[in-house]
DNA sequence: CGATACGATGTAAGCGGTTGCAGAGTGATT
DNA sequence: AATCACTCTGCAACCGCTTACATCGTATCG
């Protein structure tokens, strides 16, 4: 009854199948979908309309085509269910499309080989490409250093890459955690580990080794950075008898956290628990998790705007790291007395 | 000292450069390029070290021109912090690759106004639209429902639009929940919703609201299926004196438990908590929750499936509603005795 | 040894937009 | 009435890649 057809079967309506049904030519119709003043408003009504009958939409790979770029940016990360990932990505994402990007994200959850390729893959789509905590082995680093398409390397530093990078201290927050637990009476820890292709993750481990200034013992047990992952080694954590655990991240410490209790062991009475990034869970969940709080915003922000700068061809300053700071919750405590001082 | 320069100066390689520099056309490089055997393999070689030298990388624009189609397909969400999305989109992206499409994912986080825009927008760009639990409204849809872009609607059911469409049965699900939560001697719960936009949201409380046939009586407050819209709103929740707070969801349920810590309020001794969705944290938060697990991988498969059927030109055959059940853990209990049976 | 078939490569025509430039129309100026 | 200055449209080239088709060389066969 209506004159509009549902023509999911039709092929898509092209700039000139339009240009036909307003009786215009090309170039106007492309002129007025792309809001060029320079036609009158009549033609301009008339374009409307028939491309509103035909649905019509100009298609994107053409229009990346002849105006040389999509405009869209692409950002690869470990895994979007650690929500510490999704704060960064969420606020390049504003930054991105308040300049008029779009912004692909690629999550590559735990195939650490698939990043490269996904990289690579990106790379021919996008007008510059960040790479968030990436796993990729220094060599392919190189490579990507050498594209024609700009990249660049959030929360990993690599000083024999030619990339331009940004990055919180994770060492300094994490010695600062550690001195925390020194102070509370810790002396044996053990670091509940993340994976060790991650960069934040040396660091991390690093500052929690280096800890032994201050008169911490500590020890590893490997995970993978997720709840699960937390869950499964904490008892083998529990056998170096340890007075506190340090996560590489919240979520790690949420699992850890869910076992203890399923073990029996209070926290932080028996034992303290720390976390890394203060994600929103971290203050939820019981008891309220000690962590260290990364910019997450400040982050994104200076990630877009190195790409940004990059793009433009700009100098591209190297930012100095970011501070992050520790926020002491309920989750940490003096040895052995049970609550924790706030 | 090596040969290759940073190139990040000049412009992108194009096929005809890579051609020029092999010595041969540009026909032969595109072939090279995708693999197409019959190249000899001197020939072969020599353009993959020319490509190699130039890092040249076929753009996807004019790839994607030339073949009509990039093998993209977008899907929309209201929030990837819901790790529930997350769920879905993984394993719709799992199916998607296996296929050999690429998955473009555009979250609109909380502006609503914001998700036909971006559908419109992503139009352009791709092959199929999948709409995951989207609050865009009916005349949307509609319009949606005429583009020669396939879309799918995916939780989301209704009956005027001529869109292939998925769900989970929300309403049964819900309907079960209260079923236990009657059985446990409940007689006035207070439901605190999400967004009103959302077709899930007005199913489960459509659910909740009719469960007074089981002599419950259902208050609702308004909130926005966040954990922080959970810890907000759970003092007015409780004004209602309720024995049981069933949430939208189980962020909604974390914030809810979290502020009841605040409060003093024992879970589930005082009052019970449920949540929806049973995303990885419900079973590891205390206490553990009740709550309603969805069928998610299974979701993100058909959801696919009936993308990729409406791709092809298939009949497209809608699927009954997916069941979902609950699954009963440490936040429910009986009414005033404190601990749950299991 | 010439005809035939086939495999390897190049030529060129699109794919669907954008845009510099030219041409047509209009009104104002002289 | 002829000229000029604009404004509005259309023409056509081009963006980088794919691919049908033509071409050429060589091995195969009668």
């Amino acid at each position: 009854m209506s004159e509009v057809r549902t023509t999911s079967g039709t092929r898509r309506p092209t700039i000139s199948m339009v240009a036909k049904a307003a009786g215009v030519s090309t170039a106007t119709v492309s002129r007025v979908m792309s809001g060029n003043p320079a036609v009158s408003p009549e033609l301009a009504a008339r374009v409307h309309a028939a491309a509103e009958e035909m649905a019509y939409r100009p298609s994107g790979a053409a229009r990346g085509l002849a105006l040389g770029s999509l405009r869209n940016v692409g950002v690869i990360l470990p895994d979007l269910v650690n929500a510490y990932f999704f704060d960064v990505v969420k606020q390049m994402h504003h930054a991105a499309r308040a300049d008029g990007y779009r912004m692909l994200v690629a999550d590559y959850s735990g195939a650490a080989d698939d990043e490269y390729a996904t990289a690579v893959d990106l790379l021919g789509q996008v007008d510059g490409l960040i790479l968030l905590s990436s796993r990729i082995p220094v060599s392919g680093l190189k490579d990507l250093a050498m594209q024609s398409t700009p990249v660049v390397l959030v929360n990993r530093v690599e000083l024999g890459v030619d990339l331009p990078m940004v990055a919180v201290d994770n060492f300094t927050a994490m010695m600062e955690l550690c001195g925390h637990l020194a102070q509370l009476g810790h002396r044996r820890v053990v670091y509940v580990a993340g994976s060790d292709l991650s960069w934040q993750n040396r660091e991390r481990w690093r500052a929690v080794e280096m800890s032994k200034v201050l008169g911490i013992e500590a020890f590893k047990v490997d995970s993978d950075g997720t709840i699960d992952g937390g869950f499964n080694v904490t008892e083998s954590a529990l056998v170096h008898e340890p007075t506190a655990l340090i996560c590489f991240n919240d979520l790690t410490a949420v699992g850890v956290i869910s076992k203890l209790r399923d073990l029996g062991v209070q926290v932080p009475a028996d034992v303290s628990v720390a976390g890394f990034d203060d994600v929103e869970i971290a203050r939820h969940i019981a008891p309220r998790l000690t962590t260290v709080q990364s910019p997450k915003a400040q982050l994104g922000d200076q990630a877009w705007r190195l790409l940004q700068e990059t793009l433009r061809n700009e100098p591209g300053t190297s930012l100095p790291a970011l501070n992050a700071k520790v926020v002491i919750r309920d989750s940490t405590g003096t040895i052995s007395t049970g609550m924790a001082r706030d």
